[in-house]
RNA sequence: GGGCGUAUAGCUCAGUGGUAGAGCACUAUGUUGACAUCGUAGGGGUCGCAAGUUCAAUCCUUGCUACGCCCACCA
């Protein structure tokens, strides 16, 4: 796990800009540089943040090589994929519609795009028919309708289907646009539904991404089409200068109380009598008309700047996705990419597949710049640098240094001339009035290559998506400026020591050795974790890129999604619901460890994970349980175990325990092999608590011999090694309390489940497990409180239930408080406990009787027995039923057959014993 | 419109083709010098609804209902 962070521009920008908001200040009142260099300082500030986080939760991890990527090596990285990808033809710059957001002012992509839906309104527009033309039904207009009024101030045509005969006579004709008097065609285009409204399409190319391409096919360019909005979505005029003086400046939308386009727009149309009305029929009958129909629109948002996108005609950077996809989509299929829960692989194709083209440009101050630079020669007088036609042929040069850009544009323009490189289009323009006082002095410029840079930014997720190489040191180019080169990628000049071995991967080999090729042994990685949620920001592109760059290989071998932390109410949490939990504040509540416990005991299958701060004090708990076990081994000369392997053990509680540590390591191997965390925290759990705890513990208390110190050092070893990964501060303070150790607890060796089970000992102590168990609520059911110490007599069946009860007799008495224990069961009223496990590797079992005389209560006995009798008796009546369907003795499983039998058995002879007892009591 | 997921004890969640489990909560209780952030015992569920497959369904199939999420161009 390369620790470390992206720089998240558009938030971080955001952060910034609110900043000096807050002082009534903007990002406009600084040099970009100056602004960077103030975004820098933030990041310098809270950084931190992230990275504390993770150190309070105590990940572990090489934090000498601590990444991010806008590091110099990371940029270098990020700026050669673009220049290559540029060069395969795979980055191309484009004049199409993108998602814009008119707060950020920049471009932002599909996938940053959130559709809500909106109560809004739908209009209905006649549009009069131009040159007398009528429809066939004598009509002198066709009727548009629309969830977006303003736009039509920009609209270019009238779509309608080719199959619609209705229309079919005005197709080629024209309308006359209201309020603007363009004159517009009707054009046949398949978009149009006639099954839908009237059937007929107004068409705004500038402004909606299916008019656009409805423009395309009716012949408009994309250069031609009309812009009837600036960056922050205000009317401006558009190119034939149509629009009224009145709209603009108008902000589209109704806002402060002040009508927008939108209201004037409606508001002149219904002055015009080119409203249709819309009629609402009451319940009552009555008829009212209305404006618009109320409808809910599917409304695009910006999801950081939380307004409406509006479509807007710009030249962005796009990556052709579709063909980077095809290789990841590839590794899925085949396997080589293995994605947990599998269910998420039909959303990862669904998406792949239908992917469209990236849009990685930003205008953005904070991120990495594109390598692009623009230029014209001037040639002539004429050409004056005020004279913005190199927009229109303005040929891109991306390359990854200065020296390149040098030798292509001298290439480019067949020349040696001298080359000005600015720093912006605005310095390029700046730079001409400065010169030349304003005024255009083209002895100056003659014959001078003059270029600038392109002053966007590329999408966070563009450079993020490099993570899994561009930190161990890619690309592999010799280092540059000084740069330490990529064995040592990222990593301050301090951490040229050995990095880390890998901890807890037994087939991880020899940690690295300085100049080693970190790319060529960590990349691929093993697996990848991730939320859901950022499946198509950053693992499809992980995925996309690093099998590009990296000859196929694919970045990680799996990809597990886990599910959100939801807030107690199942709500997503977010600021503004004050919903949210800070993780250092439940730290310093319930401690990390409580806190990652719950984290891992909650995460199953990716499902999304409602906090729960009860559960969190039940880990807490759960870590103090620990604790004062280890000070009750402590207390009684239990130390650190030096032994990997498990003691030799005689004693059967011993024997025991070693086998269920064997059974316990085994299902946790499982649950983490499976990535099934929440399997692994709960093996371990019940293991701790209830096994090494509850039973093992009360079982030995009094009578901790050598061996049996030895073996419960070991235990409680085993358990602080399979528990450091869920909780690392307390098994690590218990770790070195416990005694002297070869190593620390985070380098010990994880457990082999290759010590034998003892199937006899493990028979033994389960029946002396529940014995007390049935004893204990034996007593509480008869009102039999604790402090008496019970006389008992038992009957044991055969001399392999006598020697068991013989050899646990005194564990009996201890944790069962029995005072004595005789041979043979004697006459006279008695308490029959029925154990359930009956011991069945030879024995017949063993009843335990308590006298009766003057403790137990014969009344409550009787309802006791009676009770338990009816239980036995249902359950083998109920098996007894199944077996006699022949039906089932034929069809079932051998296996399901025999156990019914025997079950049917052992229920039949406890209800047996049960009645006899009942009877003996009268 | 398409896709995915979830419905199991009061709550939060596991789970299995052989009639269900955990933690918390609840009830009763306090004997054992590790632990009251604890121990012991106990109550509590027609496993969303309906049909089908099967000797047997909480689990498999289909339909339905409710809730959640993702994707999508209905002007």
């Amino acid at each position: 796990w390369v620790v470390g962070t992206d720089h998240a521009g558009i938030a971080t920008q955001m952060v910034v800009e609110r900043q000096l908001e807050a002082q009534q200040d903007k990002r406009t009142n600084y040099t970009r540089e100056a602004f960077v260099e103030k975004v820098w300082e933030w990041k310098a500030e809270s950084g931190g943040t992230i990275t504390g986080q993770l150190r309070r939760l105590g990940c572990s991890m090489d934090w000498s090589r601590e990444q991010f990527t806008m590091d110099p090596h990371f940029t270098r990285a990020v700026v050669k994929v673009f220049v290559d990808l540029y060069n395969e033809g795979l980055i191309y710059r484009d004049k199409r519609l993108v998602n814009w957001d008119p707060k950020l002012k920049t471009a932002i992509s599909d996938l940053e795009v959130e559709t809500q839906e909106i109560k809004g309104h739908f209009w209905h527009f006649r549009y009069p028919l131009a040159d007398g033309v009528q429809l066939d039904n004598g009509a002198d207009h066709i009727v548009v309708a629309t969830t977006r009024p303003e736009t039509m101030l920009a609209d270019m045509a009238v779509a309608v289907n080719a199959a619609d005969p209705r229309y079919q006579s005005v197709i080629g004709k024209f309308v006359t646009l209201p309020i603007t008097g363009r004159r517009i065609p009707i054009v046949a285009d398949d978009h149009a539904d006639p099954e839908l409204g009237s059937g007929a399409v107004k068409i705004t190319p500038g402004h909606d991404f299916n008019d656009f391409e409805v423009g395309k096919r009716a012949g408009f360019k994309p250069a031609d089409m009309l812009n009837m909005f600036d960056a922050e979505a205000n009317v401006v005029q558009v190119s034939d200068g149509l629009i009224p003086d009145c709209f603009i400046g108008m902000h589209r939308f109704r806002r402060d109380g002040t009508d927008g386009a939108r209201e004037l727009v409606v508001q002149e149309l219904k002055a015009a009598g080119l409203l249709v009305l819309h009629s609402v029929t009451a319940k009552d009958g009555e008829v009212t008309q209305k404006d618009a129909e109320d409808r809910v629109i599917q409304t695009p948002y910006g999801d950081r700047g939380g307004v409406v996108i509006e479509p807007w005609l710009t030249d962005q950077w796009y990556v052709n996705a579709a063909e980077l996809a095809k290789a990841p989509i590839e590794a899925v299929r085949s396997g080589r990419i293995e994605i947990v829960p599998k269910t998420w692989e039909k959303t990862y194709f669904n998406w792949m597949e239908n992917i469209q083209p990236w849009c990685v440009s930003r205008q953005l101050w904070w991120g990495h710049r594109i390598p692009a630079w623009y230029g014209k020669k001037r040639a002539s007088e004429n050409d004056t640098l005020n004279d913005i036609s190199w927009l229109l042929d303005d040929h891109a040069f991306v390359v990854e240094n200065e020296n390149e850009l040098k030798k292509q544009v001298q290439a480019y323009y067949d020349s040696t001339e001298e080359l000005y490189i600015h720093d912006s289009e605005e310095d390029y323009l700046n730079w001409d009035s400065v010169v030349s006082g304003g005024a255009v002095s083209p002895e100056l410029h003659l014959e001078k290559i003059h270029i600038y840079r392109d002053e966007d930014v590329l999408d966070t997720w563009f450079s993020s998506a490099l993570w899994p190489f561009a930190t161990l040191g890619w690309p592999a180019d010799p280092p540059r400026n000084g740069e330490v080169a990529r064995s040592d990628g990222g990593g301050s000049p301090a951490s040229a020591v050995l990095a880390a071995p890998p901890l807890h991967h037994p087939a991880g080999g020899p940690p690295p050795r300085s100049g080693e090729d970190l790319l060529a042994r960590h990349y691929p990685n093993d697996l990848l974790i991730s939320g859901f949620d950022i499946l198509f920001f950053w693992c499809a592109r992980m995925a996309m890129q690093g099998m590009h760059f990296n000859e196929g290989q694919v970045p990680w071998k799996r990809l597990y999604l886990h599910g959100l932390v939801r807030a107690a109410d199942g709500q997503k949490m977010s600021k503004s619901k004050g919903n949210v939990v800070d993780p250092l504040v439940l730290i310093d509540q319930y401690g990390a460890d409580a806190l990652r416990f719950f984290m891992a005991a909650m995460e199953s299958q990716g499902r999304d994970v409602k906090m729960d701060e009860r559960r969190v004090e039940g880990y807490r708990n759960f870590a103090t349980k620990l604790w004062n076990a280890a000070r009750f081994c402590q207390a009684n000369g239990i130390a650190a175990s030096q032994s990997v392997t498990a003691p030799a053990a005689n004693l059967a509680v011993n024997k025991w325990i070693i086998g269920e540590v064997v059974e316990t390591v085994a299902a946790l191997d499982k649950a983490m092999a499976e990535l099934r965390f929440d399997a692994a925290a709960n093996a371990i759990y019940h293991f701790v608590w209830g096994t090494f705890c509850d039973q093992y513990l009360e079982n030995i208390k009094g009578s901790i011999d050598v061996e049996t110190m030895s073996v419960a050092g070991w235990v409680l070893d085993q358990i602080l090694v399979t528990l450091h990964p869920f909780m690392p501060f307390v098994t690590e303070e218990l770790w070195s309390a416990l005694g002297q150790r070869e190593g620390e607890l985070i380098i010990a060796t994880w457990p082999r489940p290759n010590a034998p089970i003892d199937l006899i000992a493990k028979k033994q102590i389960e029946w002396l497990n529940n014995e007390i168990s049935a004893v204990w609520a034996a007593r509480s059911d008869l009102g039999i409180p604790p402090s008496t110490r019970l006389e008992c007599w038992v009957n044991p069946e055969s001399d392999f239930d006598l020697e068991l009860l013989t050899s646990h007799s005194d564990i009996l008495m201890r944790r069962a408080r029995l005072s004595v224990i005789n041979l043979p069961s004697p006459n006279g009223q008695h308490a029959t406990i029925e154990n359930k496990k009956t011991f069945a590797l030879g024995g017949g079992g063993v009843t335990l009787l308590f006298s009766l005389e003057g403790v137990i209560d014969i009344a409550a006995e009787k309802a006791r027995l009676a009770k338990a009798l009816e239980v036995s008796t249902k359950e083998a009546k109920s098996l007894a039923g199944r077996l006699s369907n022949p039906a089932f003795v034929e069809k079932a499983k051998p296996e399901a057959v025999d156990k019914a039998r025997a079950d049917h058995a052992a229920h039949a002879a406890e209800a047996e014993r049960l009645a006899a007892a009942l009877a003996r009591l009268g």
